[in-house]
DNA sequence: AATAATATCAACCGCGTTAGG
DNA sequence: GCCTAACGCGGTTGATATTAT
């Protein structure tokens, strides 16, 4: 199979995007909802990839995002996950609706990972984090069974996604709109938001489109068709699952798996309340093993 | 105040996967 | 069943901002 170009060379502008381009991405996805992004170039004018489009939308102009300022919860929730799911932002991310995977992945090497170096330094010699140091001292059937928890996780996340999916209309995501944190380039695409805003109050009977706020591009029929690993990371996080990461389940901690004494990394991911959170979160994991 | 070093993050690149012809 | 086009993802880059010297 061959590669084929993601689009045209010839023309296609890139680096940064301009406010007026941005108005005229997010107007034409008022009026057609995301998706089919290879329209948009042509018929929008831009001249941008249809992948940059895309990219534009699900990063930066999507209703619902939140930006910057990464809650202490947020990122021990990224921590576990990384640890469970590995580099698999998009399915982390699907974890933190609000939170872009390219978001998270940023944090993640920009901060986090040195973050988890510094306090492991702190506790053991191993230049990795501890959460992955535990990962590696797990055997070889405990490794397994972690990768069997990924694939029944998601396909639970799946199936609540489809299940709730009718009832998600009014999402907790879109909490996120009217606490938006500002940036230097946000004074203008907050205008956009609030262009959104209307748009998203305004056409909600619009398939595709009534959820763009509350998830993402992916909720579009037109991104339905996407992969087996997409649909798990595409996938629409309904809150239960998110609150059972954050422990607001009850959730019986039989089963767990040796723990290794604490290190300054292991401190930090079970203090304050997130100790509980984080217990409960590995034990409805272990429950599915 | 000027310069260098470092951090941050938006955007790009290339690969894998999949739907459709 | 094969091939092409498109989508989505993860890794990486590069521009800009911030901090240190």
């Amino acid at each position: 199979m061959g590669r084929p170009p993601c689009c045209d060379k010839d023309g296609v502008k890139k680096g940064p995007w301009t406010p007026e381009e941005d108005i005229t991405l997010v107007s034409y996805i008022q009026q057609h909802g995301p998706g089919n992004w290879r329209a948009i170039p042509p018929n929008t004018g831009l001249r941008r990839c249809s992948k940059s489009c895309r990219l534009r939308w699900t990063n930066y102009l999507r209703p619902g995002i939140k930006r910057g300022n990464f809650t202490d919860q947020e990122e021990k929730l990224i921590v576990h996950l990384q640890s469970l799911l590995g580099n698999r932002w998009a399915a982390i991310a699907s974890y933190l609706p609000e939170r872009t995977d390219n978001d998270i992945k940023n944090h993640w090497n920009t901060y986090l990972k040195k973050k988890l170096r510094k306090l492991e330094t702190g506790g053991t010699d191993s230049p990795i984090g501890s959460v992955q140091s535990g990962r590696r001292s797990i055997s070889k059937g405990q490794w397994e069974r972690c990768l069997q928890t990924d694939v029944d996780m998601a396909k639970r996340a799946l199936s609540q996604a489809l299940s709730m999916d009718k009832e998600s209309k009014a999402s907790p995501f879109d909490r996120s709109l009217s606490s938006r944190p500002s940036s230097t380039y946000a004074s203008s695409t907050e205008n956009i938001s609030r262009l959104l805003a209307g748009w998203m109050s305004g056409t909600s009977s619009k398939p595709g489109v009534a959820q763009a706020s509350s998830a993402s591009v992916r909720a579009d029929p037109a991104s339905s068709q996407g992969s087996a690993s997409a649909s798990s990371s595409n996938c629409i996080m309904s809150p239960e699952p998110l609150e059972s990461l954050l422990g607001l389940h009850d959730s019986t901690p039989e089963g767990s798996e040796a723990q290794a004494p604490l290190s300054l990394l292991e401190s930090w991911l079970l203090d304050e309340d997130a100790g509980q959170k984080q217990e409960n979160f590995l034990d409805m994991a272990t429950d599915y093993m």
